[in-house]
RNA sequence: GGGCCCUUCGUCUAUCGGUUAGGACAUCAGAUUUUCAAUCUGGGAAGACGGGUUCGACUCCCGUAGGGCCUGCCA
């Protein structure tokens, strides 16, 4: 069998051409490059959703493609990094599933790189001394905006002060002219004159690299080959190649994904209800009811909308992101957890559950995990979180006797009382007690009476619930079991009037 | 001020020059009925606006409007 040769760009009607070999297409990622993505977060105390989106991204695409995952942390901001928030990180990652392929990288720790990069930048002319002061900043940024354009340092072309060593920053010397290509795998080709890129600051006065040095420094370093983050960094991906192009280094592909927005349409914060990952944790959301949600918010296969981490890694690709930003929607969150808790293994609700009652402060008896892996089954498919649930268990986890709201015991009356007492021989006589027998059962005992349910309903379910609270009539009689349902029909007659 | 990005039902999205513009969540109506929920059936609901290009535009181009990001010795 004959195979076609893949051909080089440029290849065939070139072959043989000497000089004639393709122009460098700056931003062009080399198609054979093993594909290394990362996700870079800062440890600012809690970790956003949107930030878990773009791990979740930068994860899916690196399993589709084969590649690995990354994480580094951006720890540079040393008055903000500390070891808890690093933790809030680890445990947010952790918790969604998305481990990385490595040990994190820490930025801060790789400072003297940075600083060397830095230097090597300035011995070739591509970087130079800046001894602007804070005021003279200050005054060249107020004017700078007044006339429209990016701000200039005096010191890009004069020579330092002599023998001084006054405090100064070191900045990158961008080309004032020409234009810089971000070919950017969502938003399109970008093309930015570089006359409107200032030159920023690589190096503080205090010798610290700054965030845009060092991404770029640690990016290469780390082989990094798709550079998925956040859409507001596409500005900085046209300054950042430039410092690429200076250390003739190869540029990364980028993708640079919307930033998610509360139901409102504004930047997502506190006041819509949640923002941390942790805070979704703990509200009863399942992980991957979380992944299977934050991958159909900004991305989407078709009709497909339920699906698991294997269809969603054999489908995805970053150039299928939406590029419009997104809203999060508590419904359809809500609809997607449901769907996971429906299909969770029930030890392992129980266990979630009993969590959650735990954080709510709730002594925890000897049977509670039995009662709840007899309930579960009986409401999960009402529930949408697992605080939800819980509420939902509620009735299986009350303890005899039950104490009866004034609403309930309003429901019992001589007729009621009468009626539930021939309920209570009726069923003793039930052998088989599930679900679909014991409605099975309560039709007949109904017919057998001459009334409806609703004729009894009200307070068998007052009984066996105290506040009314309860799932179906047959499915509370079957959470409970036998003897629990009986003894709390008991109690309740023979409780005097 | 300047640069850049974005714009399909209320929301998330499909469509990628020719469709009755599809699906999901939400919503409404009906069915079921022992509260709530769940379940089943059905309905309403969209291409910001204005110009082009084209036989034909939600799809391509330009403009306007409205959102957003950047414009830090934050990341």
């Amino acid at each position: 069998m004959i195979r076609a040769p893949t051909l080089r760009r440029g290849d065939g009607r070139d072959a043989g051409a000497p000089g004639a070999l393709p122009p460098v297409e700056p931003n062009m990622p080399d198609p054979d490059r093993p594909v290394v993505t990362r996700i870079a977060p800062s440890p600012t105390g809690s970790m956003h959703i949107g930030t878990a989106r773009t791990a979740l991204f930068n994860w899916l695409y690196a399993r589709h493609c084969g590649g690995r995952f990354l994480l580094r942390i951006e720890d540079t901001d040393r008055e903000r990094s500390t070891e808890v928030a690093v933790q809030v990180i680890f445990d947010g990652l952790d918790w969604l599933g998305l481990q990385p392929d490595a040990p994190p990288v820490f930025q801060f720790a790789r400072a003297d790189r940075h600083r060397e990069v830095a230097m090597a930048l300035l011995e070739a002319g591509r970087a130079y001394r800046c001894y602007m002061t804070v005021e003279e900043l200050a005054a060249e940024r107020e004017k700078a905006r007044a006339e429209g354009r990016a701000i200039r340092s005096p010191w890009r072309d004069r020579e330092p002060p002599a023998g001084s060593n006054t405090s100064h920053v070191i900045r990158f010397r961008g080309p004032l002219e020409g234009e810089t290509l971000v070919d950017d795998m969502i938003k399109g080709p970008v093309v930015f004159q570089n006359r409107e890129l200032d030159d920023l600051v690589i190096l503080r006065s205090d010798g610290v690299p700054t965030y845009n040095l060092a991404v770029v420094v640690d990016d290469h370093d780390m082989d990094i080959s798709h550079v998925i983050r956040g859409d507001d960094h596409l500005n900085n991906a046209a300054r950042q190649t430039l410092i690429y192009q200076s250390m003739a280094w190869e540029v990364p592909a980028f993708a640079h994904v919307p930033l998610i927005h509360g139901p409102d349409g504004a930047k997502l914060s506190k006041r819509h209800g949640a923002q941390a990952v942790g805070e979704f944790a703990d509200m009863g959301f399942l992980p991957e009811a979380m992944r299977n949600y934050l991958a159909r918010l900004g991305w989407g296969h078709g009709d497909d909308e339920l699906f698991g981490d294997e269809q969603a890694i054999a489908w995805f690709d970053v150039r299928d992101v939406v590029k419009a930003p997104a809203r999060l929607d508590w419904n359809k969150l809500h609809h997607v957890n449901n769907h996971y808790l429906r299909i969770a293994d029930e030890e392992r609700l129980v266990r979630l559950v009993m969590e959650a009652l735990a954080r709510r402060g709730r002594t925890p008896h000897a049977d509670d995990e039995a009662r709840l892996l007899a309930a579960i089954p009986i409401v999960k498919d009402g529930a949408k979180t697992i605080l939800e649930l819980a509420d939902l268990c509620a009735f299986a986890l009350a303890r005899r006797p039950l104490v009866l709201t004034e609403k309930s015991a309003s429901l019992l009356n001589e007729e009621t009382r009468a009626r539930l007492a021939r309920l209570a021989a009726f069923l003793l006589e039930t052998h088989e007690w599930d679900q679909p027998g014991l409605l099975e059962r309560l039709r007949e005992f109904a017919a057998a009476e001459g009334v409806g349910l609703g004729k009894f309903g009200g307070a068998l379910r007052a009984v066996l619930s105290g506040d009314g609270s309860a799932p179906d009539l047959a499915g509370a009689l079957a959470a409970l079991g036998r003897d629990e349902s009986l003894g709390r029909i008991d109690d309740a007659l023979s409780r005097s009037q």
